[in-house]
RNA sequence: GCCGAUAUAGCUCAGUUGGCCAGAGCACGUGAUUUGUAAUCUCGGGGUCGUGGGUUCGAAUCCCUCUAUCGGCUCCA
């Protein structure tokens, strides 16, 4: 027998070899029903562990912690789409004999499965027919059997299926550690779990086709990816693809149309954004919020030009890294002169920085710039105001002693936590991103130096309790950074804000400073951006609010309508009024109605509107409505400090 | 850059199996109306159907090229 330890920590004894099916039909045959998978966790793993999920066929041989897994768990969720995947296949093998797989997981939501169909494309209109191919396996009840295979077997089976790519897993894989999940006719190599059977899969949908290159190696075969979802009830289906369309609705592209924020032009260039006089306002707004803040934490504005020789990029090592990949050198009539647009702002910094001699005294110094630098992103990259090839980065670098190195980071991350706070970007992940140990050609520097700095991050990262993941491969080529990741209306990761320690440049460009005993001394670099960009700021924000901007920030604070063009002088002096009180404030007076103009100003989300007619006149006040909600009457001085009272509360919290 | 899809007026879209001068709503202009909390009415202007080629008696519609955009992959200083 072995003991069983349940989540509310009872305790009940068991045959071993008693599976989680059989466990959750000893409590009840309804909770049964419902399980789709178990979660073991032995007494002798860390407390920390979230044990391992496994089929609930599966035999359970000792003492563990048992978690039934529920729809509503994540890694039930994440069996059931695995599974559904293996459905997908097996459809996809039904309709297209000769089909071969690579590799298909569960995702963040559905999953997918990367397929060589031969030179075949599928294309929308096959969906209809992979969709009903799936119902049709999964009301078959089909069970999921594990069967575990010696490696030797399983090469021969997919070398005869004519498999490349599970042969090319199953080669690096070790005797013993192999296993098959059969489901009807269809056989995969694969690590499970799985579902008990397919019946529970009620409702599936082939959402898109993607090319995928094999094992994410752009010099390799490319994959057919096809996504799909699917749910165990219909209505849960109709709720996500509910779900989907709504989230379209706060793509920042349709909203910046709306709100006349950006365009783009055919014929200024692709991923080049025009800012429109709305739009503009905005990022002036945003730039202006944290001038101030940066003011208060010593920063030094600087302003560099848009271009720099091709010699300051050979310095800092871009050149040698991205020089054929970006917009290419400006020629001059001069012979042989080259000028490159800038596509970062630190070499010029560090040139400022060189520009007088520096005592251990003078540092810290942080040097800020909204630079706007132009990067030759590959057109498939181009992705509305998210990924551009001109873009204003919020930019700063701080050069710094070894001994400040720390506090200095740590102050960035204050900085960084103000903005996104003020904002409400409270959903973000801080990942520490390092080099890849396995590709050392990707970077320049020393060891020793990427160790420090790498060592520098996670300490600060620590100390002040960021909740981070790491990522190897992610760096910078010239140094480790922490970078905030904040995701889009359908949910895809955008790194706004970024931090990077860098020992490198400072050698490359010989930076110095001469310290207390009068020896020459290297200062260490942060580069850091809260934004990230203006843009890709500005993007997600439009997603996260719907448009909906904060007050302080909105560029139209205040739309003033009078009731008819009788009270249009009346409505001028107060927009007057509220222009001189530092408020964005202007007036609708076309010869529309009331209602007409009201709806208008909503659809464009100015968040206060004020109406003024014939009892305001009299009385010297405003009618005032935020958002749907009325806010009744009030004079002008009284609505003024209303907008400063209702700003600060923004911006102070 | 790669895979797949899309491209009709400023915007959102309709245009059946190729067949008269290509349509609607909104926006814009005009006239009327002077409006009290989410769309007043009238008349009007506006489109080389993304580009360049091809097939055809005839192309927005079929084929090819390029460009841009969308969903992914790869990349992201």
């Amino acid at each position: 027998m072995i003991n069983i330890k349940f989540p509310d920590g009872s305790v009940r004894q068991y045959p071993s070899g008693v599976n989680g099916y059989d466990v959750a039909m000893s409590i009840s045959p309804r909770l049964a029903e419902q399980i789709l998978a178990v979660n073991i966790k032995r007494p002798e793993e860390p407390e920390t562990s979230r044990g391992t999920t496994i089929d609930l066929t599966r035999p359970i041989t000792e003492d563990v912690e048992i978690r039934l897994l529920k729809w509503e768990d994540e890694e039930a969720r994440k069996v059931f789409w695995h599974s559904s995947s293996h459905l997908l296949a097996e459809a996809l093998e039904a309709l297209f004999p000769g089909v071969k797989f690579g590799i298909g997981p569960a995702i963040e939501n559905g999953f997918y499965y990367d397929v060589d169909l031969g030179g075949r494309t599928l294309s929308d209109a096959d969906f209809k027919a992979i969709e009903d191919k799936m119902m049709e396996f999964a009301r078959q009840k089909q069970e999921f059997q594990r069967i575990e295979v010696p490696k030797a077997e399983a090469l021969r089976y997919f070398t005869e299926k004519g498999d490349q790519y599970k042969q090319e897993l199953i080669s690096e894989l070790e005797d013993g550690t192999i296993t098959y999940y059969t489901n009807g006719q269809f056989t995969d190599l694969c690590r499970g779990p799985h579902l008990r059977s397919t019946e529970v899969i009620k409702a599936v949908k082939v959402l898109s086709l993607a090319g995928a290159y094999w094992r994410g190696d752009e010099t390799r075969q490319q994959l057919t990816r096809v996504y799909g979802i699917t749910f165990p009830k219909k209505s849960l289906l109709d709720e996500y693809l509910q779900m989907l369309e709504e989230a379209k609705k706060r793509d920042h592209r349709k909203i910046g149309k709306e709100m006349e924020l950006f365009t783009f032009s055919q014929r200024v260039g692709s991923g080049l954004p025009l800012w429109l006089p709305r739009g503009a306002a905005l990022r002036n707004t945003l730039q202006t919020f944290l001038q101030k803040k940066q003011a208060q934490y010593g920063y030094l504005p600087v302003v560099t030009p848009h271009i720099g020789g091709k010699e300051l990029y050979v310095t800092s090592g871009h050149y040698a890294k991205y020089g054929k990949d970006s917009f290419q050198p400006i020629h001059t009539p001069q012979e042989g002169e080259e000028y490159l647009l800038k596509p970062m702002n630190c070499p010029h910094h560090c040139e400022i920085y060189r520009s007088a001699p520096r005592s251990y005294r003078d540092l810290p110094l942080r040097f800020a710039e909204f630079g706007t630098v132009y990067r030759y992103e590959q057109s498939g990259e181009l992705h509305g105001l998210t990924r551009v090839r001109s873009f204003t980065q919020d930019d700063a670098h701080l050069f710094c002693r070894q001994d400040q190195l720390q506090e200095e980071f740590e102050k960035v991350i204050d900085l960084i936590l103000y903005v996104f706070k003020t904002l409400k970007f409270d959903k973000f992940t801080a990942q520490v991103s390092l080099r890849d140990p396995k590709n050392p050609t990707k970077y320049i520097g020393s060891d020793e130096n990427w160790n420090k700095a790498e060592q520098g991050i996670i300490d600060a990262a620590k100390k002040k309790g960021l909740p981070y993941v790491v990522e190897t491969g992610e760096a910078a080529f010239y140094g480790p950074k922490l970078d905030f990741m904040v995701k889009d209306a359908i949910g895809r990761s955008w790194q706004l804000g970024t931090i990077q320690v860098d020992y490198n440049l400072p050698e490359r460009f010989e930076l110095e400073y001469v310290d207390s005993d009068g020896s020459r001394q290297r200062p260490v670099m942060i580069h850091r951006a809260p934004f990230g960009s203006l843009e890709r700021f500005v993007a997600v924000l439009l997603e996260h609010t719907a448009g909906h901007l904060p007050l302080w920030l909105h560029p139209d604070q205040v739309k003033v309508l009078p009731v008819s063009e009788k009270y249009a002088d009346y409505a001028k002096k107060v927009v007057n009024l509220l222009n001189n009180s530092e408020i964005r404030a202007s007036i609708d007076d076309r010869n529309e109605t009331l209602g007409k103009r009201i709806r208008e100003t909503s659809l464009m989300r100015v968040p206060l509107l004020v109406i003024v007619g014939e009892k305001e006149v009299a009385d010297e006040t405003v009618s005032v409505r935020r958002g749907a909600v009325d806010q009744g009457s009030m004079s002008v001085p009284a609505f003024v400090d209303y907008v400063h009272q209702a700003v600060a509360e923004d911006l102070d919290q």
